[in-house]
DNA sequence: GATAGTTTGTACTCGAAGTCTAAATCATTG
DNA sequence: CAATGATTTAGACTTCGAGTACAAACTATC
């Protein structure tokens, strides 16, 4: 892949929304070439194929991310206002890239397939969490998990999720909404408060 | 699609490797022939193409979880407690069918552009932890949400998650390590029991 | 043993991915 | 300003695999 100039690169995110919709397979790369305006041949000539294609529009997405999630998550605070922060971040960019971020995830086994984005999801996602679980457990604000890999990944997905089910289903589009119920959910739990006065 | 006979059935659940390996686009039909030994021609007998292929296996699988999930909903027991089972009941499920399951998540994106899948998907995940949600609430057992359908999806996504996560990293194939885990984090939540004592 | 459904091999069609080439444009610099 | 080299694009071409067609063999079952 060569280096991609910022005005292709521009252009090639109007393909998001067709990716989005209908998955990469099903998707020609000459509309591809159509909805971008990118010819074909000029596709061919900085991409190996309709698969780096998306490639470079996750990889992008997730650089993103992955900025505004560090500064997140090192940030000055306990590792919970910091955990805080980090969902509010991610949730914050999914909303603002939609279309993307639904193509990441309809085509989340190709990501997964491709290294050079595994590796980026895994730098903007996993690693900071993984961090951000250590460092709260140790100032005593988070409890202390026996396994940060997989709560890290438990807390990945219960993000993305949530926020992907409500783009989809969109009875909400407050994002601010949707932040307080993830954060009010991994943070505080399901379990009703013990204290809950027996109502009757 | 004609009703297929269960030794057929049980054939194709020979290419789940595969299809979970590769994904549906870089497998070739041919390819599904030979390691189920389901002659290509027989394939399309019963099948419009391998789209519907997948998508009998997925259908299958989601049936088996609906069913067992339907089951830990129903039991007697508090909402909280048959919330337990539920997680337990999928995440059980996922490892004992890695293959499709990693299959479903891989081509997640495809499998919601399937009608007939996402309504299984909805029936097999989302509605009964709806419905176990409100209940939780009723009898006071769990926090009440005024988003259950949000609320849905970010457990779903937590649980589906984890055990997708640790069925691709392994570190642990410890199921009931994980199930303990993610039963936690949704349940009890992250951050540090308030009484912790300051210890020092 | 005739009729209907199933199973499969083989040959074929067709569409889309990706390759090749060559011409046009643009940029850089000696 | 040439001249060198990279970029952009059109269009023709190759290749590969999905899906189709069809006919022959096989299996029921009535």
């Amino acid at each position: 892949m060569r280096p991609v100039p910022t005005q292709l690169a521009a252009k090639l995110y109007r393909a998001g929304e067709l990716l989005a919709d209908q998955g990469l397979d099903n998707t020609k790369i000459e509309e591809i070439a159509e909805v971008t305006g990118v010819p074909k041949a000029t596709l061919y000539y900085y991409f190996a194929g309709k698969e780096e294609v998306l490639a470079f529009l996750f990889h992008d997405f997730l650089s993103l991310v992955a900025g505004d999630v560090a500064v997140a998550a090192s940030a000055p605070g306990t590792g919970e206002e910091r955990l805080r922060s980090v969902i509010d971040a991610q949730l914050r960019l999914m909303f603002e890239h939609p279309a993307v971020c639904r193509a990441l995830i309809g085509d989340l086994g190709r990501a997964g397939r491709l290294p050079e984005i595994a590796a980026a999801i895994n730098e903007a996602f996993y690693a900071p969490l993984d961090r951000l679980l250590a460092e709260g457990a140790a100032d005593g604000s988070l409890r202390p998990m026996d396994d940060p890999v997989g709560a890290a990944a438990t807390i990945f997905g219960a993000v993305t999720m949530a926020g992907l089910g409500i783009m989809v289903t969109s009875t909400t589009n407050d994002v601010d909404h949707i932040i307080e119920l993830v954060q009010q959910i991994l943070l505080g739990g399901l379990t009703a408060p013990r204290r809950a006065a027996k109502k009757r």
